[in-house]
DNA sequence: AAGATTATTTGACAATTATCAAATCGGCCT
DNA sequence: AGGCCGATTTGATAATTGTCAAATAATCTT
């Protein structure tokens, strides 16, 4: 339990009271590899927070498959438009690795966060950083070449490429596995 | 300030008193075209709400002007990391014809988002709604071809075109001016 | 209204990346 | 070890969009 209170720690203080009962409501799972955190067209109703293990967040998209996001090294993670606008997530969650990971209920943050404001900050806080990162993101896909991207993902997360199929990193770079190949390859 | 009042209902409910304190706050200016709302390097103190007219935001990126967004039709627009990270900003926020907005303080809004949760839940919402709007952005900037984006634009903000220089739609979509040019033609 | 400035269009060409096809590598199975 | 299957690499070609240059159109100033 202790890396999923540090990391909300960090994230926002809370209240000795709240900050037992958040973490009351976390549960805890031990997952084999390949196991569905979230299967498509059902309702995302869990934060995540990744203690040990990989997880990816993917999508099917014409006949492909788009990995959004792989979380990793005490990450939160979620499917966002379908946990908080409670409709069926076209996303698919599944680890790539034997997997621990925490998980926190949408209605059990939603009625912390009511009875709780330091809760609702911190929820605001969580939100307002992904918002920052998407908008990093959208500005590496749009203006940096896929070379760039690739060098940036090996700054941020060195051990990625021992762990992740070339595929998976490939698509989340929003390259081909060809093209991610020759860059690999030093052309 | 009526149609404030309507948005901010519209994301989230505030107790009678809290929506007169939250509404006591905004500020109210009438500014005239090439106004700017925010300059470079300086720290974003507002969060704004447009009334009437347009603006947009934008960024330089090597020598060019990037226009990151376009704010019409009482739309709140800020400039996200600067406002919440309270850091120097690089978007220069400029109207783009005379316009009358509405903007809040940050000391004003983290105040009362401590002292009040539901202001606290509703600037939760915004953030939400704003994060789910960038992913949708992402996923247009990196899988529709600058002809869907730019389909997508007119259904959204029909008007957009007549009010607003095709070089800043042009950088807005992500192509440049002449592959805009070409699109409109019809090839 | 003329001239000047700014906005938009058009043309030729180059760069990046995708697509399709095939070859090779690597690990795992029995 | 031999054989298979999936993962990765390599090759050839095409598509989309950017870049640079120039022409044309529209708008503003006086």
């Amino acid at each position: 339990m202790d890396s999923l209170q540090k990391a909300i720690e960090n994230i926002s203080p809370l209240s000795p009271g709240s900050m037992s009962s958040f973490l009351q409501v976390w549960k805890h799972w031990s997952v084999p590899k390949d196991h569905l955190l979230l299967r498509e067209h059902s309702i995302s109703d869990y934060i995540y927070f990744i203690k040990k293990g990989i997880a990816r967040i993917y999508y099917h998209k014409n006949d492909k498959e788009i990995t959004e996001w792989i979380a990793m090294d005490e990450q939160f993670f979620l499917s966002i438009s379908s946990f908080f606008e409670r409709r069926p997530s076209l996303l698919v969650i599944q680890t790539l690795e034997a997997s621990e990971v925490y998980g926190i209920h949408h209605n059990d943050l939603m009625t912390l966060a009511d009875q709780h404001h330091d809760v609702e900050r911190l929820l605001r806080k969580m939100v307002t950083t992904s918002l920052i990162l998407s908008q990093v993101r959208m500005d590496s896909i749009q203006f940096e070449t896929a070379q760039q991207r690739y060098e940036r993902l090996l700054n941020t997360s060195p051990h990625i490429i021992q762990r992740v199929p070339l595929s998976y990193i490939a698509s989340f770079l929003g390259v081909t596995l060809e093209t991610l190949s020759r860059i690999r390859s030093g052309k």
